[in-house]
RNA sequence: CGGGAAGUAGCGCAGCUUGGUUAGCGCGCCUGCUUUGGGAGCAGGAGGCCGCGGGUUCGAAUCCCGCCUUCCCGACCA
C-alpha cells in the first residue's frame, strides 16, 4: 500500500478521527456550532445500534414511549441537583410566536422530569409497578468544546425511565438494563470490552444516588463512558410527587431510575476499532457486512458479482455490490475507510479457477476461497472478525490498564491507559488531585472486578484515567 | 468560558511580511479516449462575495477593529 489517505493515528490522534468521520462518510459538523450532520452511512450505524439496543430493552420489559422536546423551565428547579448539574448547559427559548413567553420553556437535555410529571399522573396502585418506559430522542446539551459524536450540543439517544415500589426492585431493574442491555450490546455487538462499575460521587448523574457506567478504553489509552445506569432514589419521586397506594393501604413514594445511550457510541466505535486505514466495523454491527468488488467491469464478471450477491443475501448477510467505477486500487481503499468487514473480490484470474478472493477489513488477510464455498466461508470470517476485534481490544485494555499504589504513579499510568488503585488512596484529597491534571475516576470496583453495591463498601478499587 | 492556532474552489494549501495585471497550485469534479488484480494516464473543461461586517486608502485576499466558525490545551458532560 502506498500512502495513506488518512492521518497517522499515531501522529495526531483527533486529526485522525476527524478525518475518518469525513472520509467515511459518517458525519459533517452543522451550520450552528456543536450541531452535526449525520450522514447516511453513519446513520445507517446508529441504525444498526438503535434496532439492537431496542430488541434488549423491549426484552428487559420496557416499551417505547415519546415525550415533548419542550419542557417548561419551573419543572428543572424542581429536583434542586437537578437543575443544578444541568442549567449551565440548558438551550432556553424565551420568545416564540413572534412573542416573549410568560415561562421560558427549556430544549430537553434529559427528560427525567417531564417523564417524572406523567408517572405522577399514571401511578395510582401498586398494581401499577413497575412503570418501565424507554424513549428514542434528540436532546441538547449546550457544549463549549464540541466534538462530532463524542460531545455535540444535540445528539441522539435512548432514555430509559422507571419507576419501582421498593429500593431493591429499582436497584435490581437498573442493573439488569446495565448488564442485559449496555453490557451484552457493547461487548457481544460492538466488541468493544469495558469495566462495568460505579461512579464516585462527583462524577454521579445531577440528581441520582448512584450512577453505574460501562468504561471503555479508546486506540489512545483514554476512557470513553459509554453508556450509564442510574438509581434515583426517590428524588425526583418526592419532587414531581410520584406516590403509589401500596398493598395494605399506605401511601409511599416511587423509586425510579434512569438510564441512557447515545449516538456517541458511534465515536467509541472510531476509536475502539479504527486503524491508519479508516474504519473498522464489527461484523454484528455493520450495516454493510460484504461488499462483492468486481476488479473490472467485464459482463462475465458483473455476471458473477451478482449471482454471490444474491447467494450471500439469501443466507442472510448484509451485502452491497461495487459498481466498478473507477480503479480498483481506488475502490478497494474507500471500503476500507469505511470499515466494511469482508471483501469478496472477484476477477477474470478467480473465475478461471472457479475463485474469488476474500479479503478481511480488520488484519488485512485474503484468501483464495472455491465459489461454492463463498456463503460459508464468508459466514466464518464474519464470526472469527467479530470474536478477534474484541479479542484485540481486550489485549489493549488489559495490557493497558496497571496495577499502582500511589497517586503518583497513577499519573504516570494514565498518560498512557487507565490505573487501577485502591479507593482508599483517593478519599479525601486524591481525587481532587488527580483531576487538576485531568485525570478522573472512571469508575468504581470491588477487588474482583465486580459491580459495588455502595461507595462506601471496604476495599474497592478504582479505575482511573484520562476521558472523553 | 480562559489560553493557543487557523479560516483563500468540494478537500489540502500558496499568495499577505513590503496594498496595484485576469488570485494560483495539488487532489477531487465534468467531457472524451485509453484503462481497471492496491489510491490510473493523456487531452480538454467547469468551479472563488479570498469566513462575515465595518474602517483606512485612488485602490484591500493583503493593513486596522468587531463578530462568526473550526482545531488544540484547560474547567463541564452522554
Amino acid at each position: 500500500m502506498a500512502e495513506s489517505a488518512l492521518t497517522n493515528r499515531h501522529d495526531d490522534f483527533p486529526k485522525w478521527y476527524q478525518d475518518v468521520v469525513a472520509k467515511a462518510e459518517l458525519a459533517d459538523n452543522g451550520p450552528v456550532r456543536g450541531t452535526m450532520v449525520i450522514r447516511p452511512y453513519g446513520y445507517a450505524i446508529w441504525e444498526r445500534i438503535q434496532s439492537e439496543i431496542d430488541v434488549r430493552i423491549k426484552a428487559a420489559g420496557a416499551e417505547n414511549a415519546y415525550f415533548p422536546i419542550f419542557i417548561p423551565e419551573s419543572y428543572l428547579s424542581r429536583e434542586a441537583e437537578h437543575v443544578e448539574g444541568f442549567s449551565p448547559e440548558l438551550a432556553v427559548v424565551t420568545h416564540a410566536g413572534g412573542e416573549k413567553l410568560t415561562e421560558p420553556v427549556v430544549v430537553r437535555p434529559t427528560s427525567e422530569t417531564v417523564i417524572g410529571e406523567f408517572m405522577a399522573k399514571w401511578v395510582h396502585s401498586h398494581r401499577d409497578l413497575p412503570l418501565l418506559l424507554n424513549q428514542w430522542a434528540n436532546v441538547v446539551r449546550w457544549e463549549m468544546r464540541p466534538r462530532v459524536f463524542l460531545r455535540s450540543s444535540e445528539f441522539l439517544w435512548q432514555e430509559g425511565h422507571t419507576a419501582h415500589a421498593t429500593h431493591e426492585d429499582a436497584a435490581a431493574y437498573a442493573r439488569q438494563i446495565h448488564y442485559d442491555v449496555y453490557h451484552d450490546f457493547i461487548r457481544n455487538v460492538l466488541a468493544v470490552p469495558v469495566y462495568l462499575g460505579m461512579k464516585t460521587q462527583s462524577e454521579r448523574f445531577a440528581g441520582a444516588t448512584n450512577t453505574m457506567t460501562c468504561e471503555g478504553m479508546m486506540g489512545d489509552g483514554k476512557a470513553l463512558q459509554m453508556a450509564t445506569s442510574h438509581e434515583l432514589g426517590q428524588n425526583f419521586a418526592k419532587a414531581f410527587d410520584i406516590t403509589f397506594q401500596t398493598e395494605d393501604g399506605q401511601s409511599a413514594h416511587c423509586f425510579t431510575t434512569s438510564w441512557g445511550a447515545s449516538t456517541r457510541l458511534i465515536g467509541g466505535l472510531i476509536m475502539a476499532h479504527g486503524d491508519d486505514d479508516g474504519l473498522v466495523v464489527p461484523p454484528r454491527l455493520a450495516p454493510l457486512q460484504v461488499v462483492v468488488l468486481p476488479v473490472r467491469d467485464d459482463p462475465e464478471v458483473m455476471s458473477a458479482v451478482r449471482q454471490i450477491a444474491d447467494d450471500l443475501r439469501r443466507a442472510g448477510v448484509r451485502v452491497k455490490v461495487d459498481q466498478a467505477r473507477g480503479s480498483f486500487g481506488r475502490r478497494v481503499t474507500d471500503w476500507e475507510i469505511k470499515g466494511v468487514p469482508v471483501r469478496c473480490e472477484v476477477g477474470p484470474r478467480d473465475l478461471a479457477e472457479g475463485k474469488v478472493t476474500i479479503a478481511r477489513r480488520d488484519s488485512g488477510e485474503k484468501v483464495p476461497v472455491p465459489l461454492d464455498a463463498v456463503v460459508s466461508t464468508v459466514h466464518d470470517t464474519l464470526e472469527t472478525q467479530q470474536r478477534e476485534i474484541l479479542s484485540r481490544a481486550e489485549t489493549r485494555l488489559a495490557e493497558r490498564t496497571v496495577d499502582v499504589t500511589t497517586i503518583a504513579e497513577a499519573s504516570a499510568a494514565a498518560k498512557e491507559g487507565f490505573a487501577r488503585v485502591s479507593f482508599d488512596v483517593l478519599r479525601g484529597e486524591g481525587e481532587a488531585q488527580l483531576r487538576t491534571e485531568a485525570i478522573t475516576v472512571r469508575c468504581l470496583q470491588r477487588a474482583d472486578g465486580s459491580m459495588p453495591d455502595r461507595d462506601d463498601e471496604p476495599g474497592l478499587v478504582a479505575i482511573v484515567g484520562r476521558s472523553y
